[in-house]
DNA sequence: TGAAATGTTGGGGCG
DNA sequence: ACGCCCCAACATTTC
């Protein structure tokens, strides 16, 4: 099939390269036009928060620059997709929709609806399989059901790679069949984040396809050769930062892929099995959206059917004092101020806050989940459901209800000299030794001669861990023990 | 990608 | 030399 004019439609995908819908449009079109539907209800929902919504305006800020660059433009516009498209469809005579898929529950009723508006104007309408490496429904098991275990998964995934590898694509060459920027009508401005109620702030990552290359290469020329073993280090932070690229689609998973898998072939070496780790992390990520397409009760249920039974305990004080970082954990609370701040934490982390919400205070992983998309610059509904329902033992392949993090070992282990607590808590830096894990802990003489006073200067714990890790094994147990 | 409780082993101090 | 005890180190079980 030929089409004279097709529309692309961007979505979390916003680059140019590597990207799925461009590469096949070009190649089945004489002409191309690009285009970005704001969803206003979307944008000032709870779904989202300033990281977020500052990150996707950079990077559609840096795609119109570029589609400028190229003497076209990106055809910006606000309100209901499925009129907004069909207005440019008749205005720019396009007969064909071309978009990557994606898995989140409400985006597939809205594309649905979209399909169905253009369908009845006469424009054929393609989705493509982009934002994960392999398509939600394409990796399954030998009886056709889809896996909900997380090793085999990877296991039948890595063999597939072998034979069905999904190299990056090229759409940047054919980007020359854009149409011409007078050829789109009216268009928007990209806006501010405080359009919709969302403050930006200089402490949030950016985003932006060159940014995204960048980070890449950097995490590629350096820090790749020790991520195996320092990942789990706050301090040294050797992580790739590219979660929120890989959520705004500011780059290619095929694009990372190809990276790592370059690289771990490298043998024996150290940058070699760094690469398989990140892989991995790279191989969760096509699982949670695996879980989340073929299992579309997890976005608002526990995976477990009997999860449903829980009765968490409801959001008081100890919730608000999460939020803010003031548990009286150290490890805790210095997690929840880098969240707060940078709009980003570290993956170890995650796991302790997570375990802390879920497990020591018994509140609703739902809590947790929101919070994290209003204040995660790469808040993704599949990788945070699925990390949030991995922590509160009621997703797939979850850690079993009686893992239950200890804070003080957590952080004895992760940043054993205190680098990163001292770094986000100021108030913590002048205690020395084990004492910056557990400041409860220290003497009183010490204290005195420190001027630190415990309840003045920081908060006493809210909760006794040993007892509080009781009553997380007893309250789980009933409804998820031996079943 | 947990932590605590319980069990086992073996070296060394000591009478 | 021997048996006993202590306990660190490691392994296994349990939640």
């Amino acid at each position: 099939m030929r089409y004279a004019t097709s529309i692309v439609w961007f979505r979390r995908d916003l680059r140019l390269s590597d990207h799925v819908a461009l590469a096949r449009a070009a190649d089945a079109s004489d002409r191309i036009v690009c285009a970005f539907v704001l969803d206003p209800e979307l944008l000032r929902s709870a779904r989202v928060g300033a990281p977020i919504v500052s990150f996707f305006f950079d990077a559609l800020a840096e795609l119109r620059g570029a589609l400028r660059a190229r003497g076209s433009d990106l055809a910006i516009m606000e309100g209901d997709a499925a009129s907004e498209l069909r207005d440019l469809a008749k205005r720019s005579g396009a007969t064909a929709l071309y978009y990557n898929l994606d898995y989140e529950p409400d985006a597939s009723s809205r594309d649905v609806r979209v399909a169905e508006g253009l369908s009845v104007d006469g424009l054929e309408v393609h989705s493509c399989v982009d934002h994960t490496y392999y398509g939600a429904h394409e990796t399954l098991k030998a009886d056709r059901t889809p896996y909900t275990v997380f090793t085999p998964y990877k296991r039948r995934w890595l063999e597939r790679c072998e034979s069905d590898p999904r190299p990056p694509v090229d759409s940047v060459s054919l980007a020359r069949k854009l149409v011409g920027a007078g050829a789109l009508g009216a268009t928007l401005d990209v806006p501010e984040p405080e359009a919709y109620g969302h403050r930006r702030s200089g402490n949030f990552q950016k985003g932006g396809e060159r940014r995204a290359k960048r980070a890449l290469d950097a995490f590629f020329g350096n820090a790749i050769d020790t991520y195996a073993e320092r990942r789990n280090d706050p301090a040294a932070d050797g992580t790739s930062h590219l979660s929120p690229h890989l959520r705004a689609g500011t780059i290619g998973i095929r694009t990372c892929v190809q990276a790592a898998l370059d690289l771990s072939r490298g043998g024996g070496t150290a940058a070699g099995a760094s690469a398989r780790v990140w892989l991995g992390e790279l191989i969760w990520r096509d699982f949670f959206h695996h879980i989340l397409a073929n299992f579309p009760h997890v976005a608002h249920d526990p995976f477990v059917a009997a999860a449903k039974q829980l009765r968490y305990r409801e959001p008081g004080a100890e919730w608000d004092a999460w939020c803010d970082g003031r548990t009286g954990y150290p490890i805790v609370d210095a997690a929840m101020r880098q969240l707060n701040t940078y709009g980003w934490m570290h993956n170890r982390l995650r796991m302790i806050v997570a375990s802390f919400l879920t497990k020591d205070l018994l509140l609703d992983y739902r809590l947790g989940e929101r919070y994290f998309e209003q204040h995660l610059a790469d808040g993704d509904l599949a990788s945070n459901n699925g990390g949030w329902q991995w922590s509160a033992s009621t997703g797939t392949d979850a850690a079993p209800y009686f893992r239950v993090f200890n804070p003080i070992l957590q952080s004895e282990k992760i940043d054993p000299d205190g680098a990163f607590i001292r770094r986000m808590l100021p108030e913590l830096a002048k205690l020395g030794g084990k004492a910056v894990h557990a400041p409860w802990t220290l003497a009183p003489l010490e204290a005195e001669a420190l001027g630190f006073r415990l309840g003045r200067d920081y908060p006493e714990p809210i909760v006794d861990h040993a007892a509080a890790r009781l009553r997380a094994i007893a309250f789980f147990a009933p409804v998820l023990g031996a079943r």
